[in-house]
DNA sequence: CTGTTAGCGCTTTCAC
DNA sequence: GTGAAAGCGCTAACAG
């Protein structure tokens, strides 16, 4: 049988009460009486029984998301699975709270940040921006002792305990060997839409992909990227556009959102040519766009992975506790028309 | 605050006791004081606290996993994944134990699986073999109640609870697409390499990439497959022979286990020839292979992800409850050697 | 058939 | 500083 805290208040002959404030890390218990507790920790190898700890305390953690106010299909998918962990909440002792944000926009992320710290929630998962001011607060909040995820945008250089989201440079690199691998020995020139350049993941993305395109594939030439904003629209004009100028282009990257417009200007004008095309994120669209033959391959992070990973950790973290790291690396998925889920 | 057996015992004007017979669906209750309480539970919206029943029960699950007796490095790597799912057992209250039997043995499977109905396990995770004597003792177990999951290879037709393994057809036709698109314009032959065609995931795979070739890429004519074993040395001998032989082979799909001999054939016969290469499963040998181009893609199912995964479905059986499917859905992962984990 | 009571492992008053 | 006792939501004897 595991030992529990009576066990270890026999050994150490104090009450419960004494075991449990150190356990807890409470404040007064005499110094040599602590260090009996721990000993007798120690040597009955105990390990605390979390689900019954929980109980006692009637703990629920209380969970805050944020997230930018984007309406492009990734966004929503996101806010849909969130919405899903919050059912799941009487199960899993959980009290989850989103908070928009405007996107892109640090100050505005900030500023939520710093109602938070007043706030208390258990733990914070956000889409971050990657700016010095934010880097900044997520820093002292951590340091305060806020457990802090970032979510499918990371914010490299904080102290942010976890970053639930893909590798996105290694994405950039999938992407160009797919797509030098597709085109084989044609030469050619490549189009790339992305976002903007002012975000972290678009730009590590971007950055991936020209590397092993340079590295590996120098029959193939990159064309200034479009920025469509991750707005299908402007995504629609800015390929249209290049497209009708160019009849070079063979093959095309696109690394943000917006896919919308992108299919339909390959629809429009790509019908006599054979262009191969890399997309990211799998929905409606680009699903749709992969079993026509218009997109050659998705480019995905699970969304619903991400939330669920994000919410394991910032409990674990509450808690002490360490993740099963591998349960929690966000994999880069491949779809072709085949493997669809 | 959510309502507990208190309330509804309040609610329906009985005790504790018996409000814990209704919930646990044990005999001793009149018809009527049955209806009354399940109306309070379903006024109230009451939803059972499941660790604290399981406090209270002291219960731990007790699993058992069924592998084949087969040393590739993909079992040996499930193996691993089981034992670090051992070592989680207190904190999941699980009581994990492996049994080996002979591979491709229907009658040591079945006799196994007799043993286990008198043991009375909370469940039972097996790779298994496909043959109608398994499928009929795995109906009866389910049928007396016991949660069943299949491991990486499936029992299709049978009444198992769940599959814990990847879409072997859908990664045979992945494979060819891939095959088939890195490949281009190029005519010639693929050899393919398999363990057995008794084993279902293999004759799942090799269907799966016959019917994408034949529709899709007519200039790739498939050779007669090799038969392997699993066996390094085996595959060895066979590729080495067969690329001695046909110097119009340009690609080669490894469907099963014993790459180890595929890669050493693949660098002493292919130096002076392009050769595209698909196999399966992640393993030190193929990743190495992988980085230095001797294969072009693995694609892979992640056996860590597997074995939690069947855990975590056992357990949700045992208690009637639901599962969250598309976090249980294994995935096709496939590797380029810039989205290596 | 139904109810009373003790207790799972842990936390939390409130005394001492 | 420390301990005794009650209680979290549920189950399991054992009475009646």
């Amino acid at each position: 049988m595991r030992p529990t805290v009576h066990d270890i208040a026999a050994a150490a002959g104090v009450s419960l009460a004494t075991v449990d404030r150190v356990l807890n890390q409470r404040p007064g218990v005499r110094h040599v009486t602590r260090e009996k507790v721990e000993a007798a920790i120690r040597e009955l190898g105990y390990i605390r029984d979390v689900a019954a700890a929980n109980l006692a305390k009637g703990r629920t953690y209380s969970l805050v998301f944020i997230l930018p106010a984007s309406d492009n299909s990734f966004m929503y998918g996101l806010n849909a699975e969130i919405r899903q962990a919050i059912l799941r909440s009487p199960a899993e002792r959980t009290d989850i709270r989103t908070i928009e944000v405007p996107a892109f926009d640090p100050a505005a992320l900030v500023s939520v940040l710093e109602e938070l710290s007043r706030e208390k929630p258990c733990g914070i998962a956000m889409v971050a921006t990657d700016a010095p001011e934010v880097r900044a607060i997520v820093d002292r909040l951590v340091r305060a002792g806020f457990p802090i995820v970032t979510l499918v945008s990371d914010l490299t250089g904080s102290l942010r305990h976890h970053y639930a989201g893909v590798d996105n440079i290694a994405a950039g690199r999938t992407a160009a060997r797919l797509l030098g691998r597709f085109l084989g020995p044609r030469k050619g020139e490549i189009a790339v839409l992305a976002g903007s350049m002012l975000v972290r993941d678009h730009r590590e993305r971007l950055e991936g992909f020209t590397s092993v395109m340079a590295e590996e594939f120098p029959d193939l030439t990159i064309l200034p990227v479009l920025e469509g904003r991750d707005d299908p629209e402007i995504a629609h004009m800015l390929v249209a556009d290049a497209l009708s100028r160019n009849a070079g282009i063979i093959g095309v990257y696109s690394l943000g959102a917006g896919n919308r417009g992108l299919i339909r200007a390959l629809k429009e004008k790509a019908v006599d040519r054979t262009l191969t095309v890399i997309a990211h994120e799998l929905t409606a669209h680009t699903r749709a766009a992969l079993l026509d033959h218009t997109i050659d391959a998705i480019l995905n992070q699970d969304a619903g992975h991400e939330v669920r990973s994000a919410v394991r950790v910032l409990k674990a973290k509450a808690d002490g506790l360490a993740v099963i790291e591998a349960q929690e690396r966000i994999r880069l998925d491949i779809f072709l028309k085949d493997n669809l889920p």
